[in-house]
DNA sequence: CGCGAATGTAATAGGATATAACTTAAAAGA
DNA sequence: TCTTTTAAGTTATATCCTATTACATTCGCG
């Protein structure tokens, strides 16, 4: 099963992979342009198969997209698990965060994929897409090395997790480069990582002992 | 000119006000699907016009794409200030974050046209969109009701957008209806409005009496 | 081996963007 | 006022895309 082979060899019927290969073509192009740019037909001419070839293995382009957006997000946690584990003086929560913000700006049409399409909102709660998404949230959970306390530390993830998407929003709408905007990216990353911290550190330390405000 | 009817009136060659009643008729269309749900094709149709006649007012789709983000952000301008100039207990600042949650989740197609999508990106410097964009964020800056100094109210200002921003967007997502989610998304919008307040009120200081740490 | 299921193809319908050439009506100027 | 120019709309058409139907080929399993 060559998955990694693109194209359809001449003279075969079958392409041996083409659910995989349609997969990382339509990778490729969104990388760019976003959803707009996955076209079935352009990638069934790309991958040698008849135009309605694709539809052997997708329902329809909505389903196309769904798996695309699934191996994106799987791709991201590969990326925020390797931040995650190389040795740096840096906090695992720092790296994921600067990891995060570098996905976001340098695959820019994925990201918009990932993030601001309606395609993993209306993802059912079993489903593949579905489950890529949690797990690459429980990779926020992870980096904040913090304890389970109630649900201090979800609420944590969520800030930090929101606050780092919506850097990556303004920076691709260009805010960041108007005179207004004398804070790098990286600084208000880097700020938003910080305050994370210190509220998870003093959070934490009050529900352990709700009745001594310091110890 | 009649502005507001809709529809093209029956034996008559003109429509009267077709460009703005296809940006009108553009946004009631994005309201729920974003700008996927806008076809120019469709739009003719529903405002009784020819469908090649919407050319006459936008070179493309991304023209009239550009046009309806402009109106949109104009829009959402109007409701800012509103929300901020209406007499409340609550600071400005919280007004307004929690109005723009309300915009992004309500309006969320319009939202991801405004915040998500290639076109804002691509607008020129002194376009009619680039101009709208700006305008929106004066608004949050204004709401901080800090003094200038330096750029650190334009920092604070960009924070607290970028965290409002990702949590429209988680929440679009659906990330805060599972069991971590035990925040709300107001409850985390008013924690970062609150931070917001406490970094701009000592950063304020500190810029304002550089040698003493404390007043 | 042989049969069913999976996978691919050709043909085709239908919807969208966009352009070209032509028509009408409104505005501008003599 | 009459004419001429120009803005705005129309019909016809080219091109691209999604999606379905009916048909062909190959894989794999009993």
């Amino acid at each position: 099963m060559r998955s990694q082979l693109a194209r359809k060899p001449e003279n075969t019927y079958h392409h041996g992979d083409l659910r995989d290969a349609l997969i990382k073509a339509a990778l490729r192009e969104a990388e760019q342009g976003g959803a707009e740019a996955i076209s079935i037909k352009a990638l069934a001419k790309q991958l040698g198969v008849s135009q309605p070839a694709p539809y052997r293995h997708f329902a329809d382009r909505e389903a196309l997209l769904a798996a695309v957006t699934a191996e994106a997000f799987r791709q991201l946690s590969a990326i925020l698990r390797d931040a995650m584990a190389m040795p740096s003086k840096q906090s695992k929560l720092s790296r994921l965060a600067q990891a995060t913000l570098d996905f976001g700006l340098r695959r820019n049409g994925i990201y918009r994929l990932m993030f601001a399409s309606r395609t993993v909102s209306c993802a059912a709660k079993g489903s593949e897409l579905h489950e890529a998404t949690r797990e690459t949230f429980a990779l926020v959970i992870e980096a904040l090395e913090a304890p389970a306390v109630g649900f201090l530390r979800e609420r944590q993830a969520l800030k930090i997790w929101a606050a780092l998407h919506g850097v990556v929003m303004l920076a691709e709408q260009g805010l960041f480069t108007g005179e207004a905007a004398h804070a790098t990216r990286e600084e208000l990353v880097e700020d938003f990582v910080s305050e994370t911290k210190a509220a998870l550190a003093t959070a934490i330390k009050c529900a352990r002992r709700p009745k001594k405000p310091d110890g």
